[in-house]
DNA sequence: GTTTGTGAAGTTATTCACAGCG
DNA sequence: CGCTGTGAATAACTTCACAAAC
C-alpha cells in the first residue's frame, strides 16, 4: 500500500482562490466514481479528460491542497479524494434547513447532495397548512413561524431558500437570525443579508437569459419573435462559464 | 417623452465580457421591478445597491451596450430595460424542451422563468409511463424516445437536463442530435458535448460542497463529524461569487 | 520515458479616479 | 454641482512551458 510522506502531504498556507474551490467539487465527484470502479491512479490529463478542463489547471489547483501526485506515475485516486474531501470539510455534517418545500425544495429535499456525506437535513419549514405537520423522509415539515423554536441552540449551518421571490428576503432574516452561517437561494431575489454571512445563488432564469445572449451570437433563431423585428446575429463566441465547474473544453464552443 | 439621440443609442461593437453577461440579468430583473413601481430613472449609485454590487461595476457594464445615460441624472428605467433586453436577446421567444419531469423538472416548467418574457415551454420528455401523456399546463409530456419525431423540424433553442445524472449524457446525446443549439444541465455529472453547442450547469451539491468550504473556512463547526476528528478553522474569507450574479457586496463578507 | 509542480506570461475582470457633460 | 463613461491601475485567473522527480 502506497503511503505519503510527510512532505507531500503538508497542505499549502496560502489562500485557495475561488475559481479552485468550486471546482474541487468537481473533481471529487469524478474521484469518486473512480474510486468506485476500482481505479486507483488517475494523471492530471485523464482527470482534466474526465473533468472537461485544461490539464494544467488540474495540476494547479490540485497543487493548492499540497503536493500528494508522484512524477511519471500520477495521482492515487482514494488518496486525494480524502485530501479534496478534508480540504471542502466533507469530513463533517453540515446541518441543512430548507425553507420552502414546493416542488423545488421537495426535489432539494430528495436530491442525491443530501444523501451523500457532508450534509444533512436538519429541518424544514414551509407556511402551507397542507404541508406542516407532514414529513419528508424522517424530517416533518414546520410552520415558518416556529423556525426561531425549532433552531434554538442548534443553528444550521446552512439555510436553503426555496420560496417565491416575493418572501425571500423576509425568510434570509428570519433565518440569519435563528443564526444560520450561510444561505443558499434559489428564490429569484438579490438579498441582503449581514457581514459575516456567506451568500450563493442558483437562478434559473439568469441561466436561461445568459443561454439567449449567446444563442443570439451564435445565430440562433428565435421563433415567433415579439416585437420589432428580428437583430441580425453577432459573431461566434466562446461560451462564458456556468457556476464555475469547468472551463470550456473541447465539447463547448 | 424622452427621446434617445442617435449618439446614445449606438452600441459597442466589442464582445461583452462574460462576466457583465452574467450580471445584465440581474440589472434586467431590478429594472423591470423599477419600472412597475412607476421609478423612470436610477443612478449607477441607486442600481449598484440595488444589486449589491460596485457602482463601477454596473456603469462599464452599461457602458458595453452603449452609452444611454445622462450626467448628473442618470438612467431612464424604461429605456435601458429595454436595451438589456435586446442584448440579452429576450425580444425574442425561445423554444425550451424540458427532459425529466421529476419535482425539479417540474418546478422548472412551472418557474416564473417561464412565465415572464423570452422563453417558452416547447416540449416536455420523460420515460415514465405514469407521466408520459399527462399534462404540465398546456404542454403534454412525450416518451423520451419520441423526442427525435416530436422535435423535427422545429429542434429547440435550449433543451433542460432535470434527469438522474447516470442517464444525464444520454439525453443529452439526443437533444444535440435533435438540433438543439444549448443545453443546461441539472444533472450531478460533467457532459461531453461537441464544439458550438453551449453548455451550463446549475448543480446542488456542488454549491453545497462550496459553502461547506467556506463554513470550514469561517471557523463554523460542523456537527457530529465524522471519523479522525475536527480540522482547526481557518481565517475568514471573502465568499466568491455563484453563478456570476453579483460581486460581493456590503451584505456579504 | 512519463508526469508533476510551478514560475512566468498572457488573459480577463474589477476597481480606482477623474475628465467631461448636462 | 452630480453623475456618467472610461482610461489606467490592480487583482484574479488561466495557460504555457519546462526543470525536477520518479
Amino acid at each position: 500500500m502506497w503511503v505519503p510522506s510527510a512532505a507531500m502531504v503538508a497542505p499549502r498556507q496560502g489562500r485557495i482562490p475561488d475559481a479552485t474551490v468550486s471546482r474541487l467539487p468537481v473533481y471529487q465527484r469524478i474521484l469518486l466514481e473512480l474510486v468506485r470502479t476500482g481505479v486507483e491512479t488517475v494523471s492530471s490529463e485523464k482527470l482534466a479528460g474526465l473533468a472537461m478542463v485544461n490539464a494544467s489547471k488540474v495540476r494547479k489547483d490540485l497543487s493548492y491542497l499540497g503536493s500528494f501526485g508522484t512524477r511519471g506515475w500520477g495521482y492515487e485516486t482514494r488518496y486525494l479524494l480524502s485530501r479534496i474531501d478534508e480540504a471542502l470539510g466533507l469530513d463533517r455534517d453540515w446541518p441543512v434547513a430548507i425553507v420552502g418545500l414546493g416542488n423545488l425544495g421537495r426535489a432539494l429535499a430528495n436530491s442525491p447532495g443530501f444523501t451523500s456525506r457532508g450534509f444533512r437535513i436538519a429541518s424544514l419549514f414551509d407556511v402551507d397548512p397542507g404541508l406542516v405537520s407532514t414529513r419528508i423522509g424522517p424530517v416533518v415539515i414546520h410552520h415558518l413561524d416556529d423556525l426561531a423554536a425549532v433552531t434554538a441552540g442548534d443553528p444550521p449551518a446552512i439555510g436553503v431558500i426555496a420560496t417565491p421571490g416575493a418572501v425571500a428576503q423576509d425568510v434570509a432574516d428570519r433565518l440569519v437570525e435563528a443564526g444560520v452561517g450561510s444561505l443558499l437561494n434559489f428564490a429569484p431575489r438579490v438579498l441582503a443579508v449581514p457581514a459575516g454571512v456567506l451568500l450563493r445563488y442558483v437562478d434559473l432564469s439568469i441561466e436561461l437569459q445568459v443561454m439567449s445572449f449567446y444563442l443570439r451570437r451564435k445565430g440562433h433563431r428565435g421563433l415567433e419573435a415579439s416585437g420589432e423585428g428580428t437583430a441580425p446575429p453577432e459573431p461566434p463566441v466562446a461560451l462564458a462559464h456556468p457556476i464555475g465547474i469547468a472551463a470550456p473544453g473541447p465539447g463547448e464552443v
